[in-house]
DNA sequence: GCCCAGGGAATCG
DNA sequence: CGATTCCATGGG
Protein backbone atom coordinates (compact mmCIF):
# COMPACT_ATOMS: atom_id res chain seq x y z
CA UNK A 1 0.00 0.00 0.00
CA UNK A 2 1.50 3.47 -0.61
CA UNK A 3 0.24 6.73 -0.95
CA UNK A 4 0.37 10.22 -2.45
CA UNK A 5 -0.92 13.44 -2.04
CA UNK A 6 -1.50 16.57 -3.88
CA UNK A 7 -4.05 19.77 -3.40
CA UNK A 8 -4.94 18.46 0.01
CA UNK A 9 -6.39 15.28 -1.35
CA UNK A 10 -4.38 12.03 -0.35
CA UNK A 11 -4.89 8.96 -2.34
CA UNK A 12 -4.26 5.34 -0.50
CA UNK A 13 -3.37 2.94 -3.72
CA UNK A 14 -3.84 -1.39 -2.98
CA UNK A 15 -5.29 -1.13 0.62
CA UNK A 16 -6.21 -4.47 2.03
CA UNK A 17 -9.50 -5.39 4.21
CA UNK A 18 -10.60 -1.68 3.93
CA UNK A 19 -14.29 -0.91 2.77
CA UNK A 20 -15.33 2.43 3.82
CA UNK A 21 -18.96 0.92 4.42
CA UNK A 22 -18.47 -1.85 6.07
CA UNK A 23 -15.80 0.25 8.80
CA UNK A 24 -18.84 2.64 9.34
CA UNK A 25 -21.71 0.72 9.21
CA UNK A 26 -20.41 -1.90 11.72
CA UNK A 27 -21.74 0.52 14.76
CA UNK A 28 -18.72 1.49 16.18
CA UNK A 29 -19.02 5.28 15.58
CA UNK A 30 -21.70 7.57 14.81
CA UNK A 31 -20.34 10.80 13.05
CA UNK A 32 -20.51 9.89 9.58
CA UNK A 33 -23.28 10.78 6.76
CA UNK A 34 -23.39 8.50 3.73
CA UNK A 35 -23.20 11.11 0.50
CA UNK A 36 -23.62 8.44 -2.25
CA UNK A 37 -22.10 4.75 -2.85
CA UNK A 38 -18.83 4.39 -1.09
CA UNK A 39 -18.56 8.16 -0.03
CA UNK A 40 -18.95 9.66 3.41
CA UNK A 41 -18.00 12.60 5.43
CA UNK A 42 -16.56 11.91 8.57
CA UNK A 43 -16.08 14.20 11.59
CA UNK A 44 -13.58 13.28 14.59
CA UNK A 45 -10.61 14.74 15.78
CA UNK A 46 -12.37 18.53 15.20
CA UNK A 47 -11.92 17.75 11.53
CA UNK A 48 -14.75 17.27 9.12
CA UNK A 49 -12.73 14.20 6.42
CA UNK A 50 -14.73 13.03 3.15
CA UNK A 51 -13.74 9.91 2.21
CA UNK A 52 -14.41 8.07 -0.69
CA UNK A 53 -13.48 4.84 -2.33
CA UNK A 54 -13.24 3.05 -5.70
CA UNK A 55 -11.86 -0.50 -5.44
CA UNK A 56 -8.79 -0.88 -3.21
CA UNK A 57 -8.18 2.87 -4.09
CA UNK A 58 -9.27 5.45 -0.92
CA UNK A 59 -9.21 8.93 -1.36
CA UNK A 60 -9.42 11.48 1.40
CA UNK A 61 -10.03 14.86 1.40
CA UNK A 62 -8.83 17.45 2.52
CA UNK A 63 -6.06 15.76 3.93
CA UNK A 64 -2.26 16.37 4.21
CA UNK A 65 0.35 13.79 4.43
CA UNK A 66 1.18 15.33 7.64
CA UNK A 67 -2.58 15.16 9.12
CA UNK A 68 -3.03 11.48 7.38
CA UNK A 69 0.52 10.62 9.85
CA UNK A 70 -0.74 12.15 12.55
CA UNK A 71 -4.52 11.36 12.99
CA UNK A 72 -6.31 9.09 10.01
CA UNK A 73 -3.36 6.36 9.72
CA UNK A 74 -3.73 5.24 13.53
CA UNK A 75 -7.29 6.17 13.20
CA UNK A 76 -8.35 3.40 10.19
CA UNK A 77 -5.80 1.50 12.05
CA UNK A 78 -3.37 1.05 8.63
CA UNK A 79 -0.71 -0.70 10.49
CA UNK A 80 -2.80 -3.38 11.46
CA UNK A 81 -2.78 -6.63 9.42
CA UNK A 82 -6.71 -7.67 9.05
CA UNK A 83 -5.66 -10.62 6.68
CA UNK A 84 -4.03 -12.10 9.26
CA UNK A 85 -6.70 -11.60 12.13
CA UNK A 86 -9.19 -12.81 9.42
CA UNK A 87 -7.07 -16.06 8.78
CA UNK A 88 -7.01 -16.93 12.51
CA UNK A 89 -10.74 -16.12 13.14
CA UNK A 90 -11.56 -18.31 9.92
CA UNK A 91 -10.03 -21.41 11.90
CA UNK A 92 -14.15 -21.81 13.16
CA UNK A 93 -16.49 -22.53 9.86
CA UNK A 94 -18.80 -20.00 10.94
CA UNK A 95 -16.62 -17.29 11.78
CA UNK A 96 -14.83 -17.75 8.47
CA UNK A 97 -18.39 -17.13 7.10
CA UNK A 98 -18.69 -13.75 8.66
CA UNK A 99 -15.60 -12.70 8.09
CA UNK A 100 -15.82 -13.38 4.08
CA UNK A 101 -19.11 -11.48 4.32
CA UNK A 102 -17.55 -8.65 5.87
CA UNK A 103 -13.92 -8.71 5.37
CA UNK A 104 -13.53 -4.88 4.91
CA UNK A 105 -13.98 -4.05 8.71
CA UNK A 106 -11.45 -2.63 10.43
CA UNK A 107 -11.66 -1.19 14.32
CA UNK A 108 -11.02 2.73 14.26
CA UNK A 109 -9.15 3.76 16.85
CA UNK A 110 -11.62 6.99 18.43
CA UNK A 111 -10.83 9.22 20.98
CA UNK A 112 -12.19 8.18 24.80
CA UNK A 113 -14.01 10.87 26.06
CA UNK A 114 -16.44 11.33 22.75
CA UNK A 115 -16.58 7.63 22.64
CA UNK A 116 -17.94 6.97 26.18
CA UNK A 117 -19.89 9.86 25.75
CA UNK A 118 -21.62 8.38 22.70
CA UNK A 119 -21.99 5.24 23.92
CA UNK A 120 -23.76 6.18 27.00
CA UNK A 121 -26.17 7.76 24.86
CA UNK A 122 -26.48 4.35 23.06
CA UNK A 123 -28.29 2.72 25.78
CA UNK A 124 -31.42 0.95 24.78
CA UNK A 125 -31.78 3.40 21.88
CA UNK A 126 -31.61 2.58 18.51
CA UNK A 127 -28.50 4.10 15.89
CA UNK A 128 -30.35 6.39 13.49
CA UNK A 129 -31.58 8.33 16.64
CA UNK A 130 -28.54 8.07 18.41
CA UNK A 131 -26.42 9.76 15.15
CA UNK A 132 -29.35 12.63 15.84
CA UNK A 133 -28.77 13.42 19.47
CA UNK A 134 -25.39 13.65 19.30
CA UNK A 135 -25.27 15.50 15.80
CA UNK A 136 -27.36 17.76 18.18
CA UNK A 137 -25.19 17.99 21.00
CA UNK A 138 -22.72 18.86 18.84
CA UNK A 139 -23.89 21.59 16.86
CA UNK A 140 -24.89 23.01 19.96
CA UNK A 141 -21.98 22.86 22.11
CA UNK A 142 -19.08 22.42 20.33
CA UNK A 143 -17.07 24.09 17.56
CA UNK A 144 -18.10 24.82 14.20
CA UNK A 145 -16.06 23.58 11.21
CA UNK A 146 -17.73 25.45 8.60
CA UNK A 147 -19.32 22.03 7.19
CA UNK A 148 -20.53 21.12 10.62
CA UNK A 149 -19.93 20.96 14.04
CA UNK A 150 -16.89 19.35 16.52
CA UNK A 151 -17.72 16.43 18.87
CA UNK A 152 -17.97 19.37 22.22
CA UNK A 153 -14.63 19.07 23.93
CA UNK A 154 -15.11 18.23 27.53
CA UNK A 155 -15.31 22.12 28.88
CA UNK A 156 -17.46 23.12 26.18
CA UNK A 157 -20.14 20.08 27.21
CA UNK A 158 -19.19 20.29 30.61
CA UNK A 159 -21.66 24.16 30.36
CA UNK A 160 -24.80 22.14 29.69
CA UNK A 161 -26.98 21.02 32.40
CA UNK A 162 -28.92 17.90 32.64
CA UNK A 163 -31.64 19.52 31.89
CA UNK A 164 -29.91 21.75 28.92
CA UNK A 165 -29.23 17.77 27.92
CA UNK A 166 -32.70 16.76 28.50
CA UNK A 167 -33.31 19.50 26.18
CA UNK A 168 -31.83 17.53 23.11
CA UNK A 169 -34.14 14.66 23.75
CA UNK A 170 -31.68 11.95 24.80
CA UNK A 171 -34.28 11.42 27.86
CA UNK A 172 -33.21 9.64 31.15
CA UNK A 173 -29.59 9.04 29.67
CA UNK A 174 -28.71 12.81 30.29
CA UNK A 175 -28.27 12.57 34.27
CA UNK A 176 -26.16 9.62 33.25
CA UNK A 177 -24.31 12.19 30.74
CA UNK A 178 -24.20 14.86 33.54
CA UNK A 179 -22.72 12.29 36.13
CA UNK A 180 -19.94 11.26 33.59
CA UNK A 181 -18.93 14.81 32.64
CA UNK A 182 -18.47 15.40 36.57
CA UNK A 183 -16.56 12.77 36.89
CA UNK A 184 -14.21 13.21 34.18
CA UNK A 185 -13.96 17.38 35.42
CA UNK A 186 -13.15 16.61 38.63
CA UNK A 187 -10.63 13.60 38.02
CA UNK A 188 -12.81 10.79 40.09
CA UNK A 189 -12.62 8.88 36.93
CA UNK A 190 -9.96 9.13 34.24
CA UNK A 191 -9.11 8.43 30.95
CA UNK A 192 -6.93 10.15 29.86
CA UNK A 193 -3.78 7.55 30.57
CA UNK A 194 -5.05 4.23 31.10
CA UNK A 195 -2.22 2.49 29.05
CA UNK A 196 -0.91 1.06 32.54
CA UNK A 197 -4.50 -0.09 34.01
CA UNK A 198 -5.31 -3.72 33.18
CA UNK A 199 -8.24 -4.17 31.40
CA UNK A 200 -10.04 -5.66 34.26
CA UNK A 201 -9.04 -2.15 36.17
CA UNK A 202 -10.46 0.21 33.48
CA UNK A 203 -13.71 -1.65 33.58
CA UNK A 204 -13.88 -1.39 37.07
CA UNK A 205 -12.86 2.50 36.69
CA UNK A 206 -15.53 2.91 33.75
CA UNK A 207 -18.25 1.38 35.80
CA UNK A 208 -17.83 3.79 38.29
CA UNK A 209 -20.00 6.38 35.96
CA UNK A 210 -23.86 6.14 36.17
CA UNK A 211 -25.52 4.69 33.27
CA UNK A 212 -22.05 2.81 32.45
CA UNK A 213 -22.34 -1.16 32.45
CA UNK A 214 -20.44 -3.85 30.98
CA UNK A 215 -21.83 -3.30 27.24
CA UNK A 216 -21.13 0.32 26.97
CA UNK A 217 -18.02 -0.15 29.12
CA UNK A 218 -16.34 -2.66 26.52
CA UNK A 219 -17.53 -0.95 23.73
CA UNK A 220 -15.23 2.42 25.37
CA UNK A 221 -12.48 0.06 25.91
CA UNK A 222 -12.82 -1.61 22.47
CA UNK A 223 -13.59 1.37 20.07
CA UNK A 224 -11.60 3.72 21.81
CA UNK A 225 -9.20 2.00 24.38
CA UNK A 226 -7.47 -0.60 22.06
CA UNK A 227 -8.48 -3.68 24.64
CA UNK A 228 -8.89 -5.54 21.33
CA UNK A 229 -10.09 -8.73 23.59
CA UNK A 230 -13.64 -7.74 24.80
CA UNK A 231 -16.80 -8.45 23.60
CA UNK A 232 -18.95 -5.89 23.80
CA UNK A 233 -22.42 -8.18 23.83
CA UNK A 234 -25.57 -6.00 22.72
CA UNK A 235 -29.23 -7.38 21.94
CA UNK A 236 -27.79 -8.25 18.15
CA UNK A 237 -24.85 -10.06 19.43
CA UNK A 238 -26.29 -12.21 21.83
CA UNK A 239 -28.98 -12.67 19.18
CA UNK A 240 -26.62 -13.75 16.75
CA UNK A 241 -24.47 -15.64 18.77
CA UNK A 242 -27.24 -17.84 20.05
CA UNK A 243 -27.99 -18.19 16.29
CA UNK A 244 -24.81 -19.21 15.39
CA UNK A 245 -23.44 -21.28 18.56
CA UNK A 246 -26.20 -21.89 21.04
CA UNK A 247 -28.75 -23.84 18.67
CA UNK A 248 -30.76 -20.37 18.73
CA UNK A 249 -31.44 -20.85 22.75
CA UNK A 250 -31.64 -18.12 25.08
CA UNK A 251 -28.09 -18.08 26.95
CA UNK A 252 -27.24 -15.58 29.19
CA UNK A 253 -24.49 -12.63 28.93
CA UNK A 254 -22.02 -14.04 30.90
CA UNK A 255 -21.42 -17.40 29.55
CA UNK A 256 -21.58 -16.03 25.96
CA UNK A 257 -18.83 -13.81 27.24
CA UNK A 258 -16.77 -16.88 28.00
CA UNK A 259 -17.44 -18.63 25.02
CA UNK A 260 -16.08 -15.76 23.18
CA UNK A 261 -13.03 -15.32 25.80
CA UNK A 262 -12.31 -19.08 25.54
CA UNK A 263 -12.94 -19.53 21.53
CA UNK A 264 -11.17 -16.05 20.22
CA UNK A 265 -9.02 -14.82 22.90
CA UNK A 266 -7.25 -11.52 22.17
CA UNK A 267 -9.19 -11.73 19.02
CA UNK A 268 -12.78 -11.61 20.14
CA UNK A 269 -13.15 -7.84 19.94
CA UNK A 270 -12.53 -8.08 16.00
CA UNK A 271 -14.65 -11.24 15.88
CA UNK A 272 -17.58 -9.08 17.88
CA UNK A 273 -17.63 -6.27 15.04
CA UNK A 274 -17.70 -9.43 12.07
CA UNK A 275 -20.67 -10.82 13.99
CA UNK A 276 -22.40 -7.33 14.75
CA UNK A 277 -22.70 -6.75 10.71
CA UNK A 278 -22.91 -10.01 9.39
CA UNK A 279 -26.21 -9.92 12.23
CA UNK A 280 -27.28 -6.60 11.25
CA UNK A 281 -27.45 -6.20 7.18
CA UNK A 282 -28.75 -9.81 7.32
CA UNK A 283 -30.96 -9.40 10.16
CA UNK A 284 -29.93 -12.45 11.36
CA UNK A 285 -31.80 -14.35 14.57
CA UNK A 286 -34.29 -11.97 13.78
CA UNK A 287 -37.17 -14.22 14.66
CA UNK A 288 -36.14 -17.59 16.86
CA UNK A 289 -37.22 -20.66 15.92
CA UNK A 290 -37.41 -22.60 18.97
C1' DG B 1 -50.50 2.12 16.65
C1' DC B 2 -46.94 -0.90 18.25
C1' DC B 3 -42.57 -2.96 18.97
C1' DC B 4 -38.05 -2.20 19.99
C1' DA B 5 -33.42 -0.15 20.10
C1' DG B 6 -25.43 -1.49 20.35
C1' DG B 7 -28.65 -1.23 28.61
C1' DG B 8 -28.48 -0.09 33.13
C1' DA B 9 -30.37 1.45 37.67
C1' DA B 10 -33.75 0.75 40.97
C1' DT B 11 -36.69 -2.19 43.09
C1' DC B 12 -38.71 -6.52 44.34
C1' DG B 13 -39.08 -11.32 46.03
C1' DC C 1 -28.54 -12.97 45.57
C1' DG C 2 -31.46 -13.30 40.69
C1' DA C 3 -35.53 -11.56 38.41
C1' DT C 4 -38.47 -7.85 37.11
C1' DT C 5 -39.61 -3.08 36.13
C1' DC C 6 -38.86 1.38 34.70
C1' DC C 7 -36.76 4.76 31.96
C1' DA C 8 -37.66 8.80 27.13
C1' DT C 9 -37.85 8.88 22.52
C1' DG C 10 -38.74 8.05 17.80
C1' DG C 11 -37.32 4.78 13.80
C1' DG C 12 -39.41 1.27 11.12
Amino acid sequence: MKYTENDRTLILENTENFNIEQILECGQCFRFEKLNNMHYKIIAFGKVLYIKQEGTTVILYPCTAEEYESIWRRYFDMDRNYGEIIEILSADPIMRTACAYADGIRLLDQQPYECLISFIISQNNNIPRIKGIISRMSEAYGTSLGEGYAFPTLSQLDKATEEDLFYLRMGFRAKYIRDCLDKLVNKEVDIEKTDELTTDELLGELLKIKGVGRKVADCVMLFSMGRREVFPTDVWVKRVMEYLYFDNSETDIKTIHAFAKDKWGEYAGYAQQYLFYYARTLKIGKERTK
